[in-house]
RNA sequence: CGCGGGGUGGAGCAGUCAGGCAGCUCGCGAGGCUCAUAACCUCGAGGUCGGUGGUUCAAAUCCACCCCCCGCAACCA
């Protein structure tokens, strides 16, 4: 079966009550890679990222700080989405909550679904905290106490609009079987069908004004406003709907973390099932990146914050370290030693100096102009080397195992330093008679180079650009450089003298 | 029997789905090279892949049982 030509990628909409973190940096990230792989690819591909404005929460913030709540999330929207936009992480578009398109769809989804009678009204009967201004569940309380006012909460009723999910939880199952390919990685998968066992029941979808204005008003009260589910989950559809792309939808991959799993694998597809929408292609489902210290630290501001992250190491080095260090779907440690060791040892040891010392060559012995190759047995294995990572590397994209793609490649660069030494025209070069075997040598350390910037500019834009520079493409975009092995240098051809590309870093 | 994840040379990890010489980075020891960012290349020391049993020509990988460690969210109707 032949994979769809589209490709739709969405990051979760960010609650704009903190400010952007590691967690929404490394999924947004992911977006940013897998949609310039797949682009490099000839695939048609839409992002999409934004942010989640409503609710208690903002609102509740946004008085503290004395503004309106739409001053408030204008602000904490736009901080989002400068630090992107600085930390070069491309989206396709950006949708708040707030946007008057997002709330006339989020209206009509609303009134369409109630008009069939999956939404009703009912009332609820909990154990509310005054002080809180919540409901909570018995088991959240210690000792029958409000965890934050020592106080028991007291049993109290109120009305409320539910959505009938209950009703969809077998057709859910059934698309589970039916497409086993639909939650990735396969543990999260089987951790949706263990609640699938349970009745799952029905979902409040509504506040009444009475404890909460700041959100979007249902279509058929006008005392109520909807809760989270509708408003947050249907930016997903209502940014290609508002951008006339709607062909996109069913080739939705939602890249999610773990925390958000329940929302978006059960409260999601039967939300989408009752408006009479395809469910997403895919749900991807990364882990958590585990600070050294305990979860105290993000309240001490102790947060990793990527400007600052690039501002120190530059963002290529912080892409490749959160790239290469975390097997999606896993939880990993954030350790900055080991960042540095990863831009020493793989950035500018392995690539980097295989860089350096390649141009230096080619500029030394031939004044930068690419002379002809000759394809040893050494030569063909150092491209197959590199044919073989860009296979590898499609594969483990395909898996998101973006580690094992990044892997892949500096394999065939271990192999290119391993063939600078074995051929060693640093020592040909003093014998004039060898000069030709010297030349076809840079040239293929030359196009290992190319390869590696084409390979590379997914997951490290930056760098692969200054390569290409270096190697003398200054002009073309990296997809253009999709030529054969021994294509690209036309003769007379020349590349450049180059910086260093990645400095070491003093380890203490 | 709540659910999930993990236990692989000194440290940190990959590999487990699709079984086939136990791999990567750091660190350590010896050597080589001198083009290069004191980088690069080679060799070496170091692991009964948590335990026991099973399937198999073959198990870190599949199956069963056991031991230990870590998380369990939220805008939590």
């Amino acid at each position: 079966m032949a994979e769809p030509q589209r490709l739709y990628f969405t990051t979760p909409l960010f609650y704009v009550n903190a400010e952007p973190h590691l967690g929404h940096t490394y999924v947004t990230l992911v977006a940013d890679v897998l949609a310039r792989f797949w682009r490099a690819r000839g695939r048609t591909v839409f992002t999409l990222t934004g942010t989640d404005e409503h609710g208690d929460k903002i609102a509740q913030a946004a008085a503290r700080a004395g503004v309106d709540p739409k001053t408030h999330v204008d602000r904490m929207s736009g901080l989002f989405r400068e630090t992107w936009d600085q930390a070069g992480l491309r989206y396709d578009h950006f949708i708040r909550t707030t946007d008057p398109h997002h709330v006339a769809f989020v209206r009509r989804i609303l009134a369409e679904i109630h008009a069939k009678g999956d939404i009703y009204f009912d009332r609820y009967a909990g154990l509310y905290c005054f002080g809180c201004e919540r409901f909570y569940q018995e088991r959240e309380l210690e000792n029958g106490l409000c965890p934050d006012h020592r106080v028991a909460p007291t049993e109290i009723a109120e009305d409320n609009y539910f959505f009938r999910m209950g009703a969809y939880q077998e057709r859910l199952l059934a698309l589970l079987e039916e497409r086993p390919d639909l939650i990735w990685p396969e543990g999260y998968r089987n951790e949706v069908l263990a609640m699938l066992r349970e009745p799952i029941g029905d979902l409040c979808i509504s506040r009444p004004k009475t404890r909460l204005t700041w959100g979007i008003e249902l279509p058929f009260d006008d005392r109520y406003v909807t809760y989270v589910w509708f408003d947050a989950l249907l930016n997903y559809v209502s940014a290609l709907e508002h951008r006339g792309l709607m062909e996109f939808w069913p080739t939705a991959h939602h890249l999610i973390g773990k925390d958000i799993l329940k929302p978006h694998a059960v409260f999601w597809p039967t939300m989408l099932m009752a408006a009479g929408l395809p469910v997403y292609r895919r749900l991807c489902v990364h882990g958590h990146w585990k600070m050294q210290q305990d979860k105290m630290s993000k309240s001490l501001g102790n947060v990793v914050r990527p400007l600052d992250m690039k501002a120190r190491y530059g963002m290529d080095a912080f892409r490749y370290y959160l790239l290469r260090e975390m097997a999606f779907g896993y939880d990993a440690d954030w350790n900055e030693a080991a960042l540095v060791t990863r831009l020493n040892a793989d950035l500018a040891n392995g690539l980097g100096n295989l860089a350096s010392r390649v141009l230096a060559m080619q500029q030394r012995y031939f004044g930068g102009v690419v002379q002809p190759l000759e394809a040893t047995a050494a030569d063909l294995a150092l491209r197959a080397a590199f044919a073989e990572a860009a296979e590898a590397m499609e594969r483990h994209v395909e898996q998101l195992a973006l580690h094992r793609a990044l892997e892949a490649l500096w394999r065939a660069l271990d192999h290119a330093n391993k063939y600078v030494v074995e051929q060693a025209p640093f020592t040909l070069a003093k014998d004039p008679e060898k000069r030709g075997r010297v030349g076809a040598i840079l040239h293929e350390l030359c196009e290992a180079l190319r390869h590696t910037a084409q390979l590379l500019e997914p997951f490290l834009p930056e760098t692969a650009r200054k390569l290409a520079a270096y190697l003398g493409f200054p002009e073309e975009r990296l997809a253009d450089l999709a030529l054969p092995w021994g294509a690209a240098f036309a003769p007379g051809r020349r590349t450049t003298a180059a910086q260093p590309l990645f400095p070491r870093l003093e380890t203490t």
